[in-house]
Order: structure tokens, then sequence, then C-alpha cells
DNA sequence: CCCTAATGTTTATGGCGTAAACATATCCGG
DNA sequence: CCGGATATGTTTACGCCATAAACATTAGGG
């Protein structure tokens, strides 16, 4: 939750308070049910009740509002995979499982999940950046191959396209979108020889 | 190539010929330079010398002349994978082979690409609808299974998953879009266990 | 306490998709 | 061969969008 104005409550307000988060909430709720093509600035400005043009007080343009919402969208499925390794146990079976998570999300949150991959204009922005999911494949991966960087690396590329083109393929309706089919997908037994 | 008001040639005239066949020329063009969100029917009909509504003559809205160029867009990448599968000799490398086809056709028409995929509402419209690239992805397939159906069919998602998924992080500059990682990755010697 | 910087608003510009009404060319039946 | 129906283009118009510029309000520090 995010407290805007909890000591001058009631009443419009010329300032809002936290207007950047206002409408950084907004963004993720709309992103909730739009595409993130079809999402737009004054939309939001309107829905937290402030004049279209406010938005550029506190971002740029219009991309500099959607990379911040990617950035979110980046830490929440981090999250959701750090949350499924754990409940996975300590066992090698954690590698799979945060595969599965990244899907899971990318299912149930489609729109967010593009807008993260479309807001990288470097190469290694996301993946090999300093984000959680990226030091839990690093770490996952690791653990299987022994240490060898060379394998580790092919390892960690492998998995992380399989995971991205099956979550794309459903997300875009080319297979369906069931849980079942993740599973025999994501599957460690047919999966990359040693 | 086109041919337009080859009889009638020279001048302006008041009916373009094809003007269709010219609307969906200048839209591959366009995405050759373009991101696919970035098309304007109103640029469109300015490069093919017609006026803005013009378009609505052929196409009842913009999702219908992009789903057109969708389609084009999944033949050419059809042609892409049977050259590269006959290329590479009837023995069973044919396979990777029409996987590494399959991304540097990505790398090469990312707009295009991209677009195919943003097409389809219905699950399994594209890859296993009637295509070239679906039968060839089945041929291929059970070239290697030996037949069995349920093994075919898992391999086929998994093979498409891993290309698609490269395909798509290459494109989004989350990997190096480089030949080199393109056969490291897509190694049979690595993938798939029997 | 007042003045400056931060934050919002108003107004304006040019681009977009698309609907409606109008214009012109083509083609087919007499 | 001709005359209207039909296909194909054009003009005009509407409401949406991102964004720039000028103006208004407020908060907070010397």
């Amino acid at each position: 939750m995010i407290t805007v104005s909890t000591l001058q409550s009631e009443k419009a307000q010329y300032h809002h308070g936290d207007l950047r988060a206002a409408l950084v909430e907004a963004g993720l709720r709309a992103l909730e049910t739009s595409d993130f093509a079809d999402i737009s600035l004054r939309q939001l400005a309107r829905e937290v009740g402030v004049s279209a043009t406010a938005v550029y007080r506190h971002f740029p343009d219009k991309q500099a509002l959607l990379q911040a919402l990617g950035q979110e969208g980046m830490e929440m499925l981090g999250r959701a995979q750090q949350a499924a390794a754990e409940a996975a146990g300590p066992d090698s079976n954690g590698f799979a499982a945060t595969g599965r998570a990244y899907v899971r999300f990318a299912l149930a949150h489609p729109a967010l999940f593009r807008l993260v991959f479309n807001q990288c204009e470097e190469v290694g922005e996301t993946i090999f950046g300093d984000t959680l999911a990226a030091r839990l494949l690093q770490e996952k991966a690791e653990a299987l191959t022994g240490g060898d960087p060379q394998e580790t690396q092919r390892l960690m590329i492998q998995a992380w396209a399989l995971v991205h083109g099956l979550a794309m393929l459903m997300m875009d309706k080319q297979l369906p979108a069931e849980d079942d089919l993740i599973n025999r997908v994501i599957d460690p037994a047919t999966l990359f020889k040693r």
C-alpha cells in the first residue's frame, strides 16, 4: 500500500502527495487487464485524478513510465521465482521450479511480462543484470554443472530460452496455457544431456 | 514483383490498380525498419500515394492489414526453414538446421516475426495450423523419435520453445545476437535426452 | 517571511484510427 | 453501345493520443 496525504487527508488538493508512485500503481493495475501497447498516459492521469500533462513532472516521456513499470515487473518475477525455489526445497529440483515459476508468472501477468522485455536497449540489461531472477538462474545452473563455467553458461542460456519460449508461445495462444503442459515441457528427465 | 496498371500505365489515375497488394508490400517494407507497433495506416497510404481512408476499401480495419502481413511473414518463415533443411541434406541434422533458420529469420526480420505471433487469437492457429513451418517441425521430430506420438509431441514443443525463446531473447537484447551463440545453444549433442 | 523550486493546470499542435458522405471509374445487362 | 449498379477513391470530421509551452499554486529553506 502506498500512503498518500495521510496527514492532510480529505479534500482535493493542488498537490497530490506522491503522484509518481500513484502513477506506477495505476500503471501496474492497468497492465493486469490491458496490453501494454494500449495503456495511455492520459488514462492513467484520469484514474489518478490529475491533469493529462502532470505525468511529465515525474517522467520525461511515456517510455520512462513504462520503464519504471518494467523494473517493478522484473522484481516481481524474481520474487515469484525465489518463493518457488524455496518451496521446492534445497534439492536439485529447484532449477525446474524456478523455470515453472517463470512461465506461470508470465501467464499470470502477460502484459507486464512483455513490458519487462521491451524496455532494455542494451544487451544483457535484464537477464545478466543485477536482478534476483538472474542470480537465481546462475546459482541453480552452477549447482547442476558442478561449476564448469562453459557448461554453466550454456545451461543457463538453454534453460532460459526454453522457459521464455514456452511462456511466449503460451501467451500468444500458440500452445494451450495449461499447468500440465508446463510440467511436461520443463522436465529435467528429458532435457539437457550431460 | 507485383504488376500494377501495366496496360494503362503512366499518369496518376483515380483507381490504383491493385491497392491491396501495394499496401501489403508497403507494410512489409515498413516492417523492415520499424517496429510493428509504429506502422500507421496513414503512413502506408502516403507511401502508396493514396488517401488515408482508401485502406478501408480493402481491409475492415488496421488489425486486418496487420493480419495479412502476419500471414506473409509466416509463409516467409516456412520457406526459409525449408531452404535450410534442404541445404542440410537428408540426415538427422535437418532438425537443428530448421531451428537455426527459425532464429536467424527472427533476427533478420524482427518486427515481422513479432507480428506473426501477435495475430492469432485461437490456440494453435499458427504452430499447429496448416503451415509449412509446422509440417517441417512435425516431420523432423518424427524422424528423431521414430514415430512415438507422445515423445514426438514433447520433442516438438521443447524444440519450438527453445528456438522461440532464443529468438525472442536475442531480439530483445537479452542475449547477443551472434551466430556463434545460436549454434552453441541449438546443439543436438547437449539437448533432449533419449 | 518571502522567494524559489517543485509540482500541477491550461492551452495548443500535430499524428493517429476510423466513420460518413461524396466522387469517379469499371463492368455487366439491355 | 449505353446506362445504371457497384467497386474503389477522396474529403471532411470526430475523438483519441503524446507532448511542448506558458501559467498557477504550493511547500520548504535562507
